[in-house]
DNA sequence: CTGAAAGCGCTAACAA
DNA sequence: TTGTTAGCGCTTTCAG
């Protein structure tokens, strides 16, 4: 490895105020856009730091201002949450304002043993809060701005922004309603999760406004896994008096349905008419395109961040408790019914 | 906003070192496991921490250390890659064992035309690298370590850790021949990908060891969506010489084929025999239980992390070019011919 | 408008 | 075994 190595030193601000005549000082103030710099020196820095390609070092800033600007996402490592579309599309959204805000994104992926450094962070977003709540409080403890995507915290002063499950759900199941149907089966996710808990709540609550009774027999608890959907809905077509349609908690689930269905020689919407939740894109392209209840999921992420860097940058004190709208998706799963 | 606010600072080394009664310079020993302390010491300044609740300051220690533990997570903003099992499967492994090694995970999604900033980290892993060789190679000029992940770069100085996708492939398709199928279908995955690439070339070989020739009709190109897939399973199904078994590029695809397949009435395996790969959890659940090829997915991510580590901590210099061997797993969706 | 100098919290020689 | 001291690379008073 005999290299000549001429270039072993980081390059410093110091090089470049040296390159350009200048303090350092100032090339610091030119870095951060400080405007007491007079054109003539500004532009000699901004040259030598373009001729030397200097980048100034994240670390060293940080640590002079005291301030941090990473946040940490914090990921239950708890199956039928990871694995799951709308952890994605949050992660995507996510990944995409950090960049342009340009905030480093700290992964951590917990089953709730394990903590994020509170130090390498100015901010932290937890993605839904199974298994986390003792880090969750730890770090508002610590004053460390935060933020809950996906579960609606109640009982902690913590901003969160989480979808309006329940009524996304009534909402569904009131269109089923609507076309005409009376019997419709339910197939929950994981109940452990807010999610799937609000979108039964509100399927039971458009059944109760409806003046339907519910009916135990037309609930399968699942988990969100394609497995025990598909288990559910065998149950469900084996049922003496046969629903007329399923609300299903998730999309992947809901595709599991069909297939189902399907199998069994019935046809989606003839027979049996399905809606799903999150507006999966698969769900586009199944046997029939599947009416779902869309969540702004990205755009949950990308706000999370904005929010977050307001906190961290001390713009915004308030915690707000934000619960945002669903869409109802209509495509071809579903039929009215006389 | 008028609180007592007796403990505003940041606790540091120095608060430590007071309470116990020792220098810093003592402290940080004991923080940094250097044997050389008095039992006495080190029980003191054990006890102030635990007492403080002192943490360290991670930026803090990597900028007067000049090391930086933290690693670079660097994936493509590719929607045929992005949404995949796969990557979720990666990103486990490699959250996992960057939690072991006390190593910062730093995401970076991106289209290519956003860097991650070097000096943040001590090293970085790219997981595929479509769109971003630019950025693989500026790493590489810098010196940095790296990794890359699911693609077998043959032409740069790189380490990479990918599976055997050509040899998987080939021998998932040696199977069918195996069980008397000649009329098999391919549906690629996305050709722009290394892995659906190599899978496609596994699935000619095996044609050419075989002595069976290879049908332009019978290959399907497609790119991971299950819209597509769907698409080309109906194709194929249309065919007057209607293949009698299908290699799918991944089980998500597959399933979408098998669903088709059940909704043109035919049957799995007994009309179509289904191959395909991933080994997603998915596949059990299917109407029947999928054939496929699985990958160490989750021990890649794992292996990618702990290779980096060594190169980071300098114990490691030789770049090493793996490629792990993947797995037929057999299940239900293959059938015998006579 | 500019620069010297004092930190940010920690590590690593070097002496003691 | 311990502590002193000089940095790591940058920001930020505070005089000029």
């Amino acid at each position: 490895m005999r290299q000549p190595d001429p270039t072993n030193k980081r390059l410093s601000i110091e090089d470049v105020a040296k390159r350009a005549g200048v303090s350092i000082t100032t090339v610091s103030r030119v870095i951060n856009k400080i405007p007491t710099v007079s054109l003539k020196n500004k532009q000699k820095v901004e040259e030598a730091i373009k001729e030397l390609k200097f980048k100034p070092s994240l670390l060293a800033q940080r640590l002079a201002k005291g301030a941090n600007n990473a946040i940490g996402l914090i990921i239950p490592r708890y199956e039928n949450i990871f694995y799951s579309f709308s952890i994605l599309e949050i992660i995507r959204g996510i990944g995409f304002v950090c960049d342009n805000l340009k905030l480093d994104l700290l992964l951590h992926i917990t089953d709730g043993r394990t903590f994020i450094d509170p130090s390498s962070v100015g901010g932290v977003i937890f993605v839904d809060i199974i298994g986390n709540r003792t880090q969750l409080e730890q770090i508002l403890k610590e004053g460390i701005p935060a933020i809950v995507i996906n579960n609606f915290v109640e009982d902690l002063p913590v901003s969160c922004l989480a979808v309006d499950n329940e009524n996304g759900a009534k909402e569904a199941v009131n269109y089923l309603i609507g076309l005409g149907h009376k019997k419709i089966a339910h197939i929950t996710g994981d109940l452990a999760t807010q999610s799937a808990a609000k979108r039964f709540d509100g399927y039971k609550k458009s059944l109760e406004e409806n003046k339907i009774s519910f009916r135990e027999d037309y609930v399968i608890r699942c988990d969100y896994s394609r497995g025990k959907a598909r288990f559910a809905t065998e149950q469900i077509l084996g049922l003496a008096d046969r629903p007329t349609a399923i609300f299903v908690a998730s999309d992947s689930m809901a595709l599991e349905s069909m297939t189902v269905i399907i199998e069994k020689g019935l046809k989606v919407p003839d027979n049996i008419s399905l809606v799903g939740f999150d507006d999966n894109p698969s769900g586009l392209y199944g046997a029939v395109a599947l009416t779902t209840v869309k969540q702004p999921l990205q755009e949950i992420g990308k706000e999370a961040v904005k929010e977050l860097d307001l906190f961290m940058r001390g713009e915004k004190k308030q915690i707000e408790k934000k619960i945002l709208p669903t869409q109802l998706i209509v495509r071809d799963s579903c039929k009215e019914i006389k």
